[in-house]
RNA sequence: GGGCGUGUGGCCUAGUGGACAGGGCAGGAGGUUCCUAACCUUCUGAUCGCGGGUUCGAAUCCCGUCACGCCCGCCA
C-alpha cells in the first residue's frame, strides 16, 4: 500500500505544483526521518524557493495549502513543517495496509515478465569452499531471491572453470600421486580427498625436481590441448575430477542453502564451436593485433592501456574468450545477465564487457555485483591452493554448536513453559546457527572488506539473525496461542478485523514498518543491494519489539475487537518479517 | 607508477545532496508474579581520514592529499 501512498503523493504534488505554476520535474519525495508523524515528505521547497522569491518554509506552505487530501483516498493530510511538506497517511492506509499483510506472499511485486540469470559463486573446482568465497554464494543467493520477490523470472548459474590451466594441473596430479604419499583428509568428502592431490601439484611444481616438473608441465599442456581440440578421452579424464570435486563443494554450498539451477560448464563452449567462433570474429575488429605470436585487443579506446590477449600463441583461448562466448549465449537466453564477482576480477570483466561491446552486443544487459575479500587477522588471505583459510563447513559446524550451547543455556532458566524435544533442539540451533552466518555477511555492503574473526561472526545478540528471528518467533507464539496455524498461509482472524482500533503511537509505527517492506523490495532488488533487506528487518524487529512491550493482544482486559486487530497485525509483522527473512535466505523460526 | 575500491565514537556498522549522523558491541544504571528477557529502558562516548572547493544546504558532489585493500599474467 505505501507504493500506492506514493503514487498518490506524486499526483497531489504534480497538481499543486501545476496550480501554482511551479516545474514538477523534481518532487523531492522521501522518507521522512524517525519521530516525524508522516509517511512520506516532500523538499521540494527548497529549490523552488528561489524561482518563487520566497523563503523555503512559506513556499512549503502554499504547497501544503494547495493539496486538497480528500482527492485522495490514502493521504489523510498535507502539512507544512518548516521547508517540508509532510504527508500523513488516512485510516484506509492502514487499513490497506494490514489487509494486504495477512498474504503469505506479502512483499512480492508484481510480476515482470523479464528473464534473468544470476551467476555466483562460479569457485574453481579445486578444493573445499572456504570462507574467503563464502560471500559470494551468500551475496549472489540473496541477489537471486531479491530479483526474483521483485518479479523476474531468476534463474541462479554456477560456472564451472573446467578447462583452464588449474584444472590440467590437478587433472595430471590426480593421475600422478599415490594416495599414500598423501596426508590425510580433514574431511571424509570429496573435495577435501582430492584437494590433496591439487596441492601435492602444485608443491611439486613449485620446489620439484627440474627434470621432472618439466615432463610433468608438458603433460600439463598436452591435457590443454587435449581440451582445447575437444579430445574426447581428455574431456572424460578432466571431467572425473571436476565432477567429483564440484559434487562435494556442492553439498557444503547446500547447507547454506545456496541451490543453483544450472552448473554452465565452460568446456561447453569449447565443444560447441562458441569460442572458436569468437575469435574467429575479433580478429576480424579494427582493434585486433597480432603481435608476439598472440591475438590481442586494443581497449585504449575504453581507457585501458593493458591490451586483452584473447588467443595464446599456441592457438589455445583463454577464460575470459571463451567467458565471451559464454556471455553470448547469455544474451541469447535471457534479458539481462548478473554476475556476482569478487573485485579481483574487476579489470578482466571490463576487458569482457568491452570486447562484448565491439563484438555489437548491448552491454547495459549486464551487470556486476562485486565483493571484496574476506581476511584472516592478521591481513592474511585463504587460499585453496596452499591450503590457508577458514573451511566454510567449519564455520557452519562451529556455528551450530556455538548455537545449541546457546539454547541449552537459556532452557535452564527460561520462564516459558512448553518444553523443546531434543529434535527442536537442533532445529533451532541450525536454524539460528547457520542464519547467524548468513545475515552477518549479507547485511554489510559487499565493497566493504571483512576480517574474518569468529566471535564477531558468530554473534547471537542484538543486530544478528537471531535478533530478527526471535521476533518471528515471537509473531508465530502469539498467533499460535490465538489458535491460529502460524504455518498456514491462511493466518486472517475469523471474522475480520478494524484497524482502525489500532491507535496507538507503537500500533501505528508497527503498520507503517509493514507497509515499507514491499518499497524496501523494490529499491533493493533495483540496486542490487540485498543488505538493504537486512537493515529493514533490523528496524523492524525495534519496531515490532516497541509494539510487543506496550501492546498485550491476549491479555484478559484486552477488548475482543482489539484483540483481532491486533492479532492481524501480528500476523502482517510475521508475513513482512519472515519474508524479509527468506529474501536474505535466513531461516525463520517458529519457535526457539 | 597507473586503475578500481574502502576510510563514520575504543571496536563493528547504516546512511551517496536535505529535518538533531541511526544502530549494535564493549562500559555505567535499571527492568521478568504479565502473549518467549536471544528482549526492553536509560547514561557515557563522533573535528564523518585530512585540506580546499561547489551549494541556501555536504558524511554524501568536485579537486588535492594520506592510509589500507584489490588489480595491472599468453593464470583463473
Amino acid at each position: 500500500m505505501y507504493l500506492q501512498f506514493r503514487d498518490d503523493v506524486e499526483a497531489a504534488l504534480v497538481s499543486a505544483l501545476d496550480e501554482l505554476d511551479l516545474p514538477t520535474d523534481d518532487l523531492g519525495i522521501e522518507d521522512p526521518p524517525e519521530g516525524v508523524d508522516a509517511v512520506l515528505a516532500s523538499s521540494a521547497a527548497f529549490r523552488l524557493a528561489g524561482e518563487v522569491g520566497a523563503p523555503p518554509p512559506e513556499v512549503a506552505g502554499d504547497i501544503a495549502d494547495e493539496i486538497d487530501a480528500s482527492e485522495h483516498e490514502l493521504i489523510d493530510a498535507a502539512s507544512a513543517q518548516g521547508p517540508y511538506v509532510n504527508f500523513l497517511p488516512s485510516d484506509a492506509y492502514y487499513e490497506a495496509t494490514v489487509e494486504e499483510g495477512q498474504r503469505a506472499d506479502f512483499g512480492h511485486l508484481e510480476p515482470t515478465g523479464e528473464e534473468v540469470v544470476v551467476e555466483h559463486t562460479s569457485a574453481n573446482p579445486t578444493g573445499p569452499v572456504h570462507v574467503g568465497r563464502a560471500r559470494n554464494p551468500i551475496v549472489g543467493d540473496a541477489v537471486a531471491r531479491v530479483l526474483a520477490f521483485a518479479g523476474h523470472d531468476v534463474d541462479r548459474h554456477y560456472y564451472v572453470n573446467d578447462a583452464g590451466r588449474q584444472m590440467a594441473v590437478f587433472t595430471w596430479a590426480y593421475e600422478t600421486f599415490d594416495e599414500e604419499d598423501l596426508p590425510d583428509p580433514e574431511r571424509d568428502k570429496a573435495d577435501y580427498d582430492l584437494v590433496r592431490y591439487y596441492r601435492k601439484g602444485n608443491e611439486f611444481l613449485e620446489a620439484g625436481d627440474p627434470d621432472e616438473v618439466e615432463e610433468a608441465e608438458a603433460e600439463i599442456q598436452a591435457i590443454m590441448q587435449g581440451l582445447e581440440e575437444g579430445d574426447e578421452e581428455t574431456y572424460e579424464r578432466v571431467q572425473t575430477v571436476v565432477d567429483t570435486v564440484l559434487g562435494g563443494m556442492r553439498e557444503s554450498l547446500d547447507r547454506l542453502p545456496a541451490e543453483f539451477d544450472e552448473f554452465v560448464k565452460e568446456t561447453r563452449f569449447l565443444r560447441d564451436g562458441s569460442a572458436d567462433e569468437v575469435v574467429s570474429r575479433l580478429k576480424e575488429l579494427d582493434e585486433a593485433v597480432f603481435e608476439e605470436e598472440a591475438w590481442q585487443l586494443e581497449l585504449d579506446e575504453f581507457g585501458i592501456d593493458k591490451n586483452f590477449v584473447f588467443l595464446r600463441s599456441d592457438g589455445t583461448t583463454l577464460y575470459t574468450t571463451r567467458d565471451i562466448a559464454h556471455h553470448e549465449w547469455k544474451f541469447d537466453n535471457y534479458d539481462r545477465a548478473i554476475t556476482v564477482i569478487g573485485e579481483d576480477h574487476q579489470l578482466t570483466f571490463e576487458q569482457l564487457r568491452y570486447a562484448l561491446e565491439l563484438l555489437g552486443h548491448d552491454t547495459d544487459q549486464l551487470e556486476q555485483v562485486f565483493y571484496s575479500w574476506v581476511n584472516l587477522p592478521g591481513g592474511e588471505g585463504m587460499s585453496t591452493r596452499e591450503g590457508t583459510g577458514i573451511d566454510l563447513d567449519d564455520l557452519l559446524d562451529e556455528a551450530i554448536d556455538r548455537a545449541r550451547e546457546e539454547v541449552e543455556t537459556r532452557m535452564d532458566d527460561r520462564i516459558r513453559d512448553d518444553d523443546l524435544t531434543d529434535e527442536d533442539v537442533e532445529r533451532i540451533a541450525e536454524q539460528v546457527g547457520i542464519g547467524a552466518v548468513r545475515y552477518d555477511i549479507v547485511s554489510k555492503q559487499p565493497s566493504k572488506a571483512i576480517t574474518f574473526e569468529w566471535d564477531r561472526a558468530l554473534d547471537f545478540e542484538a543486530q544478528s539473525a537471531p535478533y530478527v528471528q526471535y521476533v518471528h518467533a515471537r509473531c508465530c507464539g502469539i498467533l499460535e496461542e490465538a489458535g491460529i496455524d502460524p504455518t498456514t498461509s491462511d493466518t486472517a482472524v475469523a471474522g475480520g478485523f478494524d484497524a482502525s482500533l489500532l491507535e496507538t503511537e507503537a500500533e501505528r509505527d508497527l503498520v507503517e514498518a509493514i507497509g515499507r517492506f514491499p518499497a524496501v523490495i523494490e529499491t533493493a532488488a533495483a540496486d542490487l543491494e540485498p543488505h538493504l533487506v537486512a537493515t529493514y528487518t533490523r528496524e523492524f524487529a525495534e519496531t515490532f519489539n516497541a509494539f510487543y512491550r506496550e501492546c498485550p493482544v491476549l491479555a484478559d482486559d484486552v477488548d475482543e475487537d482489539l484483540r483481532d486487530a491486533r492479532l492481524a497485525l501480528v500476523a502482517a509483522s510475521k508475513h513482512a518479517v519472515g519474508n524479509a527473512l527468506q529474501v536474505l535466505g535466513v531461516a525463520a523460526p517458529r519457535s526457539m
